[in-house]
DNA sequence: GCATACTACGACAACATGTCGTTGTTTTCT
DNA sequence: AGAAAACAACGACATGTTGTCGTAGTATGC
């Protein structure tokens, strides 16, 4: 698997990484469990490791307290899961789906605009 | 969850309800696990009775060996999870995702001209 | 009526996930 | 320097899901 797989908390660490960039722990968890059983820090910390295991962040040690940065985009990650759910359910190809969703027109008049352009020109 | 996600071994049913159209579950259990240690029998029960309560297939229950049949279109799954996936990831906005897929010309040819012309038209 | 095939379902091992505690190290404050 | 606070590393565990298997009961066919 080319781009793993995220839990929700792992994913909810990753999202707040997308956001601001670059993180510690404790700025983490301070967002992430606003009301602060001190515990938290051990979780925060272990969904970071794993994060790092599977080489989604960068672990920055310079400092005492390390600084966490996002290694694999948003726009990787989402594309990657939805290569997978392609290969798993429709034999690698995105069209089946897409045309799904505009036969039942679940995309926006924006959207399939944006999709136009896209394809006509790649701009 | 609209559509809710289908672990492996229930996915393997679904794909051959999905080009077979009904089966029993000796049917899909003959060709799932071919080398038959017969204690498959209960394994496919069990997945079926799952998919059964997950509302993704029919049980036609008018014969002894009961009659399944899918429920749930692999059009219909493919998109469903596809719509879970950009709620999760991209706020709910699939363009991000094909925009990326186009970028790195992940995309074939075909599928690309395919697009356009449903795009274009709804052809 | 008996053997066969099937359904229904409880149980379990394996695994992933989120949480928490402990231990040792580094930093900070006085 | 020395105590207190913050932090990293990691083992452990409860929980939920998944795939598998066994058993008990029911229907079918000979």
């Amino acid at each position: 698997m080319t781009v793993p797989k995220l839990a929700n908390a792992e994913l909810a660490v990753m999202e707040r990484l997308w956001q601001k960039g670059a993180q510690t722990a404790r700025l983490l968890r301070e967002h992430l469990y606003p009301d602060a059983a001190n515990s938290m820090h051990g979780t925060i910390q272990r969904l970071l490791q794993r994060l790092e295991d599977k080489g989604f962040v960068h672990r920055d040690r310079d400092r005492a307290a390390h600084l966490f940065t996002p290694r694999v985009s948003r726009e990787t990650y989402a594309a990657g899961r939805l290569e997978a759910l392609a290969d798993q359910v429709t034999g690698g190809s995105f069209v089946p789906m897409i045309t799904h969703l505009v036969e039942e027109r679940r995309l926006s008049d924006a959207d399939m605009e944006r999709l136009r352009r896209l394809l006509e020109d790649g701009s």
